[in-house]
DNA sequence: AAAAAAACAGTCAAATATGCTTTTTATTTT
DNA sequence: AAAATAAAAAGCATATTTGACTGTTTTTTT
């Protein structure tokens, strides 16, 4: 109630008379429960994230939340959709970011480490993980996570034009780049050395030059042969 | 009382007679329910390990459990313990087994690979993923963690002479290797595409390699900068 | 202004997980 | 052989989590 009256005082903008206001402020609770939920996957892991621990971290009572998500499975779901769209978002952010006179490869890499540095992607780490035994969430996460990955590797392809046409070594690349990125990322959480990652981060970027200018090696075959080869 | 007279059948070994008999028992059932835990922790994840599912999984009733084990923090933490033991145990082995006459880098990273994919190792990663927001955990498992990468390193660099006195190098393969290979591993675990990761071990080797091969150049300093510098 | 609908809060009961206690059975020592 | 000790099983009590129910306030429609 009185989280109503303040809500009122506060946004100037949504007038409290107005047709539609209460839809207004219905989606804005969705919202607010939402990232409440993301913030208690983040704090807590998905396993001691419960319905209860949520209300208290968005500010609002269970039975009002129960009232927007009748049952758990449905906040999950909404939460782990709401997740995934902050994702997609972040990461075209990130890639439009990139000045386009700058050392595109660095910054590519250096805007994908912050990604997965920040909470956001944690979250969705923590989900899929636990969705390993849990069959039910592996439902709801895993076509978010297969959708990111082909977004990801789309919006990489567009975004990199020089990598266009190199076929497999662009393949060899982005795994290289994922993998050895979510490694790092995964383990950074336990451990303080950013020395480390950073010098790992230029190591990759070279390596990543590297594979692109055997690309356009006049010879297609040595630039494949060299680093797709059994030795070489 | 029917699993006790079948165990007494079973294992003509040890007779039922003797003293001491009890203690070895005794020990031989802690060993059962501890492999009990690891199961399940691979099975449900660590969230939804519960002490009656031990019980279930061991075939020994709750009673009995209780009695080894008198409460749950005590059963992870023995668990954890037993677990890191066979880690360690499976990196000697693995690293003992390579051929010194084979190709030792691929050797070395393949047997690597293979630990990664154990149920051992995922059951060790799902531990240190659930630490991440659990302090009663963590203060079990990190130190169990930070001993493995201490074992790892030591072991890289007794069995690996090569890599001796190559200084900033070796720990960046090191890290490369680790962070690279856990990556891969962790996304596997959800990818059934096994070429794709082979591939990738296959490149890993090869820039292994290149490294290694830059460390022994003349200039020390040349290949220092090849990898370590800002650009190269 | 009155009725209908929506949003919200509080409480309760069922299910589950854990730790503890009691009883029974088996083994070792005197 | 009897007492003492150890092991195992079963049951009970407590705490947590979830889903459902009831009543109240606020908003919208007639």
């Amino acid at each position: 109630m009185e989280r109503v009256r303040a809500e009122r005082a506060d946004t100037g903008s949504t007038g409290p008379g107005h047709p539609g206001w209460q839809a207004e402020k219905s989606a804005l609770m969705r919202q607010q429960i939402l990232e409440a939920a993301i913030r208690c996957f983040i704090k807590l892991g998905y396993a001691r994230t419960t319905t209860t621990e949520i209300a208290q971290e968005a500010g609002v009572s269970r039975g009002a939340m129960v009232h927007h998500f009748s049952n758990k499975e449905r906040l999950i779901t909404a939460a782990v959709a709401h997740l995934h769209h902050r994702r997609v978002a972040s990461f075209r952010d990130a890639i439009a970011s990139i000045d386009p006179k700058s050392d595109r490869q660095t910054e590519g890499i250096e805007r994908y480490w912050d990604l997965l540095s920040d909470p956001t992607f944690i979250a969705f780490h923590e989900l899929t993980f636990a969705a390993r035994t849990d069959p039910t969430l592996e439902a709801i996460v895993g076509p978010a996570v297969r959708e990111f990955e082909a977004e990801w590797y789309e919006q990489a392809k567009r975004s990199f034009p020089e990598w266009a046409d190199t076929g497999r070594l662009f393949d060899l690349a982005m795994d290289l780049t994922q993998f050895l990125m979510e490694g790092m990322a995964l383990h950074s959480m336990m451990d303080d050395d950013p020395g480390r990652y950073q010098r790992l981060r230029r190591y990759l970027v070279n390596r990543l030059k590297e594979i692109l200018a055997a690309a356009h090696d006049p010879d297609p075959d040595a630039a494949v042969g060299r680093f797709l080869a059994d030795d070489g």
